[in-house]
DNA sequence: CATTTATTGAACTCATTGGTTCAAGATAAG
DNA sequence: CTTATCTTGAACCAATGAGTTCAATAAATG
């Protein structure tokens, strides 16, 4: 066992999680350490058993909400690896799937978290290169380089036309959901999706 | 004279302005009522002559700090309003004037710290609906129905070709920007500039 | 049961900081 | 000059909160 104690079951998930939530609706400097432990259910001695500082407590719960957040949104390509004939179906349906998932409030607090401590902990950089959108991006790069071998992308730049599909698709959000505070209706969402795949189509598909 | 006080010159705009700075690179909750007199060239009381509150504070320099993007932001887009034989030409200049205006740091620390605080200040929402993205969209669709009435755009719907040209623009940013913390080339956003473009003229110009 | 280890609650220390007070000065108006 | 207003520095108060200490306890191991 890694980290299972002797003493008791292991509380370093529990402490984890209820750090995320603690800090994502207070922020870090509000945030008390306090507050944290009686959210993760547990005393605040033990909360410094496992991280030394509310700091390193800061970056493991920002990290493993990013990580979290990452895998939702490579998944939720998948159905680009095999779209049916229908690929501008296929493309509106994981667009919505995608706007559902940046319009989450656990992902909202996470960016506003990102945002806001970006300057004083210069470490959470690493954590935006490694599961930041660039990596979606590429993800989604490599989907649309096989759609473009087999001639149904008209691009020999995926990695333009990526960034381009999911600004058309998350660029209206910011403005929309008021910064994120605003929660979309599924209609909104799915009109998003459908006008901006109409327009990456006009620009990118092969007719 | 509204605010020139007898003792001394006015100092109000000296104390916002230093907020403004103090704020952008501490955070709200990080920086000092100290450090803002400091900055301002003033003492703590002066601050608190002009201001109730730290609080109140934070708000107005937040909005004068709003005002002063959104009107720089719509100033860009004058070009539109007289493109000359080349629109895609007129397009990408302005395009390539909001990326800068876009990647200024001073506007990436007001980003930061709206997405920061605004849990904590409910009424900066009201900041963000008065002088957001969505002022810049309904001036650049009001631009962009006037071109679309000379037949020079293919679109019964300028609010969605407003929201879709700088979707592309500004969406790219956050990836390659990493959230604000790297300062983008000049020959980086002309590429972002004449791609998206390309894109927006294939998607909704006449030929 | 005995031992080891983790947890717990409570109290404590110490530094920070928002906000105030006050007496001393500086400045403009009359 | 006189007066009213504003500024200033410094000290001060009260609250908050990070991080620690410690004795008591609960659980797993042997």
């Amino acid at each position: 066992m890694s980290s299972t104690t002797r003493g008791r079951i292991d509380k370093r998930q529990a402490i984890l999680d209820g750090a995320f939530t603690v800090f994502a609706k207070q922020g870090y400097a509000q945030a008390g350490v306090q507050d944290i432990a009686l959210e993760a259910g547990v005393a605040k001695p033990t909360v410094y058993n496992h991280m030394t500082d509310k700091a390193t407590l800061f970056r493991h719960a920002v990290e493993a909400a990013a990580i979290a957040a990452l895998d939702q949104r490579v998944a939720a390509l998948a159905p680009l690896s095999d779209p049916g004939d229908d690929l501008p179906a296929a493309l509106e349906g994981v667009a919505l799937a995608l706007l559902r998932l940046h319009t989450d409030s656990r992902y909202c607090a996470l960016r506003r978290l990102l945002y806001s401590e970006i300057t004083h902990f210069p470490d959470i950089l690493d954590i935006v290169k490694e599961y930041g959108l660039d990596r979606l991006n590429h993800a989604l790069a490599d989907r649309l380089a096989r759609l473009a071998l087999a001639g149904r992308l008209r691009t020999t730049d995926p990695d333009l036309a990526a960034e381009q599909f999911l600004a058309l698709i998350l660029g209206p959000l910011e403005a929309r959901s008021q910064m994120g505070t605003r929660q979309l209706e599924e209609a909104e969402l799915a009109t998003i999706a459908r006008t901006a795949v109409e327009t990456f189509a006009r620009a990118w598909l092969t007719t």
